[in-house]
RNA sequence: GGGCAGGUACCAAAGUGGCCAAAUGGGACGGACUGUAAAUCCGUUGCGUCAAGCUUCAGUGGUUCGAAUCCACUCCUGCCCA
């Protein structure tokens, strides 16, 4: 098995680590002696992962190839009650019809990056002296309704309550902040990281499990786990948190203008999650190639050598490589062939891009002379007729690449090998067919 | 439960009877320059058959020739008191 940390830290993921200030390094020699079982929470809030959660995906994925064993929490129960680490704001509850779908759903996803299969009987620990088999490292998903859900208040106070010191809990920086906010922080919310300590017990009786891995935010609910457990069985559990990745421009990772850049593709298209990647900040190419490809780092460092113009081969190589992660081979050549059809030289309808957005209209509506504007509007290019005007006017609607006036009137002239590839600015591109 | 302050467009924030589709800033989008990058400059930013008309300033109802602006009630938020 290969060292965890080292790729971990090579890569970009190592915020800080429960060895960090241990000097006889525990989960160094704990990753180096067998095949250890480490999980990640997620929120169940969204149907589908998005560009924001691929750290965390990443990071299993990793720990997985390195010979350990991942397991993924979905938070159906903790869903319930919202973390209050670095939001404003009450969340809102779930139903658990919702939760299953989202479960369903985020299983399908993850089992692009990870080797999963059904959760194991409980009790079936593994050995110690097992080595590191296809098998052992199979991961699986939890839903921690399963063990939230039936707590017993007077039990769970009694059990578990009585290990956290509220002293110690005000001092989380996370609760101190909302504690001089002005929204305040329920008693709900309060509880939080004590639920999510418990899951970590929970996970370590069952399945032992003695990794947790999370966001830098996350800090505080691991360590209180990795206490929990500690107090209650005497063992010594681990936890590793990834940096908050945000983009150059300091924006949050994965979210546009448009909203979040989904993993699943019929939220965002293959073509679509390939421009995001194709598009990043030149600065951040070399640190999105080590997190978000599998790359090897030598590779990497080529790609980073780049300068100027040249750094677009290193996007389309980050770009390509996630698609392919995410969506698959396929679906990764068909949006860099979509893209080099539109944005190579000359620019055009041309190639069989099948992942290229795409719109339809009826054989007789151009027939008689179809506004352009109109068509801008009805197929989602444009948010409305007036916005589709008011483009054209500043001179950004394109027919054939070739710029249109407000009046332009599409005839079935406009065809080039039976499609028409409206633009809307040089970015996005639909390709209008007939039939 | 009582007192106070608020709820304006994507966000923040002006406007407190007509000149308000609503200042300004941010964001976003488009154009120029480029490399599908950044920075910079310029433009746009409710709908519309586009100089008409229509729908917006928490909701409902009212006053008025005329309301984001005044009145009543309702809902929501924050602060203070209980």
């Amino acid at each position: 098995m290969s060292d965890l940390l080292q790729t971990l830290r090579e890569r970009g993921f190592l915020h800080q680590t429960t060895d960090d200030e241990a000097e006889d390094k525990p989960l160094e020699k704990l990753l180096a002696s067998k095949c250890v079982t480490g999980y990640a929470g997620f929120d169940p809030t969204a149907a589908s992962f998005h560009v924001g959660n691929l750290v965390s995906i990443m990071t299993l994925l990793h720990l997985q190839r390195s010979g350990h064993r991942p397991i993924v929490i979905l938070g159906g129960g903790t869903g319930k009650v919202g973390d209050p680490s670095g939001k404003s704001e009450l969340r809102k509850v779930l139903t658990r019809d919702v939760i299953e779908a989202n479960l369903e759903a985020q299983r399908r996803q993850l089992s692009r990056y990870l080797e999963l299969g059904p959760a194991p009987s409980l009790g079936a620990h593994l050995s110690n002296a097992v080595p590191s088999s296809a098998e052992a490292r199979r991961g699986f998903l939890l839903n921690n309704a399963d063990w939230l859900d039936p707590l017993n208040y007077i039990e769970f106070l009694r059990d578990v309550g009585r290990h956290f010191s509220v002293n110690r809990m005000l001092a989380a920086e996370s609760v101190k902040l909302r504690l001089e906010s002005e929204a305040g922080l329920s008693f709900l919310e309060f509880n939080y990281s004590i639920l999510q300590a418990y899951d970590f017990l929970v996970l370590f009786e069952r399945y032992g499990c003695e990794l947790q891995l999370g966001g830098s935010d996350q800090w505080g609910n691991i360590v209180a786990g990795t206490d929990l457990i500690r107090r209650r069985t005497g063992n010594r559990a681990h936890g590793i948190t990834t940096p908050l990745v945000t983009t150059s421009d300091g924006k949050k990772m994965g979210k546009t203008e448009k909203g979040a850049v989904w993993l699943d593709q019929s939220l965002t298209s293959p073509y679509a999650y390939y421009q995001y990647w194709v598009n990043v900040d030149d600065r951040d190419v070399g640190r999105f190639l080590r997190m978000f490809t599998v790359l090897p780092i030598d590779e990497i460092r080529e790609l980073e050598a780049f300068r100027g113009a040249e750094i677009r081969r290193a996007k389309s190589r980050l770009a390509f490589e996630a698609t392919a992660l995410t969506h698959g081979k396929e679906a990764a050549v068909g949006a860099e062939e979509a893209a080099k059809a539109l944005f190579g030289a000359g620019g055009g309808v041309g190639g069989d891009d099948a992942s290229m957005p795409r719109f339809s209209i009826g054989p007789t509506e151009l027939a008689g002379g179809l506004v352009a504007v109109q068509l801008f509007a009805s197929c989602g290019l444009c948010e409305s007729k007036s916005a589709a005007k008011r483009m054209a006017r500043g001179g950004g609607l394109y027919v054939n690449s070739e710029k249109i006036s407000e009046d332009r009137v599409l005839t079935p002239d406009d065809l080039r090998d039976g499609a028409i590839l409206l633009s809307a600015g040089k970015k996005q591109h639909i390709k209008v067919t007939v039939g």
